[in-house]
DNA sequence: AGCACGCCGACT
DNA sequence: GTCGGCGTGCTC
């Protein structure tokens, strides 16, 4: 359709369609027609007509429209947010794209800084410079006083007088108002203080990850070290390096949970003498748009967070470390499934920066890219400070039971006791919540389960109430079983924290004790609390589920006892033994920290288990070595790839066609098994039915290709959802 | 994600 | 007889 350009004239070049990319789950972005003039730009929020409302939108594209097109509504108009700069773009969309998913669901992740509404501007005084006729001396001071912008409270306490006098000022034209809006300042980073003093392993450390962010360019590392081996200090040392190679460089440190980011956050302020931006679900909603807008702007240069951190709109990333890169937790298990260390790595290649993975306890995935070179593989040997590495040992539980009704062994139970008469602290450290796992019926032995669920009930009696870890289910525990109606026939079996806590009290009558694990912690606030009175000394004996085996400090604990160290081996998914070796070796590395030598007590059933014996030994590479050569044997990760496609309904006829269905549609492709379908281990959950399928693929096959092409074959009907979890670490 | 349309229970 | 429950489907 075009003219010749001497009748139409003051055309302004050629009508565009923008394809709009919404952050909702629509399955691809929607075109629309920009209205003349409206000069967009790639990346620019907009607000869009969908349906009904109005939504907010990003522009992904502009393409000249040809004739013949469908009509399309026009983008309503360009919203006054900072554009997504194009790199965070490029990032959505890849990760869209690794995770099967459309790209609203990520693109919802880097937009939720912007829920609160934009901050309104604030009225403020000035003098306008008129002279009045009416003079007084209140009315002169507030006059002197107005040289700059101020708000009415402020002015008139600058000039001691009361809000009157601004009010007559300002109707007599001696004030002005201007309207303000308050803009966040971002302290800038201090990069003439010195960082702390470095060991040799430290300083050599430091100096390789300086250079490799001098060279300004996609590169891993891997920062291998011991709990207390000083990480933190190398990578701020890393980071300083980048924020004072590029005045405009911005780092991101990732943690793994809420939780952690306080005490990495206080490092960070003391060593550049200004507190970084800090970024997880617990921040306000307002406090989240004034950092989201600042990391747009590139004036928040160092940004603290979680995982969901990955998705701001940083305008210059330098650098990304993630740490504790191991952590269960970066894995995002429902909406948008992903897994924060992979996303890291992905966006610092697109942002061509450095990433920093750290751990005591790389992951498999990470030390196997380490080991093939792919990864600069940095090791830092030595424990910080005097303290040795904490003596741990296996307690047999076939030779030391504990006494019946108990979960302690007697071995355990007399560690403790010589701790507490030395006047220091033990940690009994039980992964599972609640007093015990599971309540059955003596009589009929029914299982306690939620009603519409597989997954057992859990007692807990500081509520007296059984509750479902899965889905929070609820219920008073009942006095009749709900099955055979017998009476007093319920009981508890199996321990959690608070059965520990029980026989603790029991046995240590006169320590004080403190229970640590979600459930009684309410928020980020009491956790820290907690944690602070136990280093503080106000508890001999704390209980505790992971929640208190990460990252935490504690001068005076001296005994950490493993209560059941077989407990993540169960259930043999892919990574429980890996999980295990990580988690009693962080548990461990509690003990001692400072002049006191620590020990760690650890009860196992299966003391033969290599697991343990790699644990008991200190051994990490032998544990890597075996755990590697049955991972390669077998073909899984890291040496395949793994996806799980979970489909569920409320209907199971419907589900096992659907299922059948899907099961045929698998595309033929070399190098890439389909397994199942299967009952997904918990088979029914919120009343919907579960089935499974595993993929397994090569390393070298395109598995999101696969995935996404299997999918494109099938439509779930109605009810039936279908979700594709590439990379699981959860295999319920 | 909203919001509408559409078929089955407790009410003025 | 309706008001409304949320299941299912659509949004450029």
């Amino acid at each position: 359709m075009s003219s010749s350009p001497d009748i139409e004239v003051d055309t302004p070049g050629e009508a565009r369609i923008a394809r709009v990319l919404i952050p909702i789950p629509l399955p691809e972005a929607f075109d629309y027609a920009e209205p003349v003039g409206m000069g967009l730009a790639v990346g620019d929020q907009v607000a869009a007509p969908l349906g009904p409302r109005l939504v907010r939108g990003v522009v992904a594209e502009l393409r000249p429209a040809h004739g013949g097109n469908r009509p399309l509504k026009p983008v309503a108009e360009r919203l006054d947010d900072p554009p997504l700069p194009p790199k965070t773009l490029e990032f959505i969309l890849w990760a869209a794209r690794y995770a099967i998913d459309p790209p609203g669901q990520p693109l919802a992740m880097a937009l939720r800084g912007l829920r609160a509404p934009k901050p309104r501007p604030e009225r403020r005084f000035i003098a306008s410079g008129t002279t009045l006729e009416r003079m007084t001396p209140a009315r002169a001071r507030v006059l002197a006083a107005a040289t700059e912008p101020l708000s009415r409270a402020d002015l008139a306490r600058a000039a001691g007088v009361s809000s009157g006098v601004i009010k007559a000022l300002f109707g007599d034209g001696a004030l002005r108002e201007v309207w303000i809006t308050p803009r966040t300042q971002w302290p800038a980073p201090n990069l003439d203080r010195p960082g702390a003093d470095l060991n040799p392993s430290q300083a050599a450390a430091a100096e390789a990850l300086g250079a490799l962010v001098g060279e300004d360019r996609f590169a891993v590392a891997l920062l291998d070290g011991v709990t207390g081996s000083g990480k933190t200090e190398v990578y701020m040392e890393a980071a300083a390096r980048a924020l004072t190679l590029d005045p405009k460089a911005q780092v991101l440190v990732l943690l793994p949970e809420i939780a952690l980011t306080q005490a990495v956050i206080d490092r960070f302020a003391m060593r550049f003498g200004a507190a970084p931006a800090e970024w997880h679900s617990a921040v306000a909603p307002p406090r989240r748009r004034e950092t989201w807008e600042g990391v747009a702007s590139g004036e928040a240069r160092i940004v603290v967070g979680a995982r969901s951190a990955l998705f701001l709109p940083f305008a210059r990333l330098a650098l990304v470390v993630v740490d504790e890169e191991h952590d269960g937790s970066y894995k995002q298990e429902d909406g948008f499934i992903y897994h924060a260390r992979d996303l890291a790595v992905a966006r610092a290649k697109i942002e061509d920066c450095a990433v920093i993975l750290a751990s005591a306890t790389p992951s498999l995935e990470t030390l196997f890219n380490a080991q093939a070179g792919r990864y600069q593989w940095l090791r830092l040997a030595d424990r910080h400070g005097a303290a040795g590495m904490p003596h741990i040992s296996l307690i047999d539980l076939r030779a030391a039971p504990p006494a019946p009704g108990g979960w302690l062994s007697p071995i355990l139970v007399e560690a403790v006791s010589e701790t507490l008469a030395r006047g220091e602290q033990s940690l009994l450290f039980l992964n599972r919540r609640g007093y015990a796992p599971l309540v059955l019926c003596r009589a009929c032995g029914e299982r306690m389960r939620a009603p519409d669920s597989d997954s057992w009930l859990v007692e807990h009696r500081y509520t007296g109430r059984l509750v479902c870890h899965l889905t929070g289910f609820s219920m008073a525990k009942p006095e009749l079983c709900p099955h055979c109606e017998a009476k007093d026939s319920l009981v508890s079996i199996g321990p959690g924290v608070e059965r520990v806590e029980e026989e603790a009290r029991r046995l240590f009558p006169g320590a004080r004790l403190a229970v640590f694990s979600s459930d009684t912690v309410a928020s980020a606030a009491d956790a820290r609390a907690l944690i602070d009175a136990m280093a503080a000394g106000e508890f001999d004996i704390m209980v505790a589920t992971q929640a208190a085996a990460k990252g935490h400090n504690f001068p005076g604990l001296t005994l950490v006892g493993v209560v059941d160290a077989d407990l993540g081996l169960r259930g043999g998914d892919l990574r429980a033994a890996e999980r295990t070796y990580q988690l009693l070796t962080q548990v461990s590395g509690r003990a001692g920290r400072r002049d006191q030598p620590g020990r760690a007590l650890i009860q196992t059933w299966a003391p033969d288990h290599p697991v343990m014996q790699a644990i008991a030994a200190g051994d990490r590479d032998a544990f890597v070595a075996v755990e590697m050569s049955e991972r390669q044997l077998a073909g899984l990760p890291p040496y395949g790839r793994l996806a799980a496609v979970v489909v569920s309904g409320p209907d199971l006829a419907t589900l096992e066609t659907f299922v059948q269905a899907l099961a045929a549609a698998a595309p033929n492709a070399t190098g890439v098994s389909v397994y199942g379908p299967a009952d997904a281990p918990l088979g029914l959950v919120r009343g919907r039915r579960r089935k499974r399928f595993l993929v397994r693929a090569d390393r070298t096959v395109d598995l999101q290709g696969f995935l996404g092409a299997w999918r494109a074959r099938v439509k779930p009907p109605g009810a039936i959802r279908m979700t594709i979890d590439v990379d699981p670490y959860s295999f319920l």
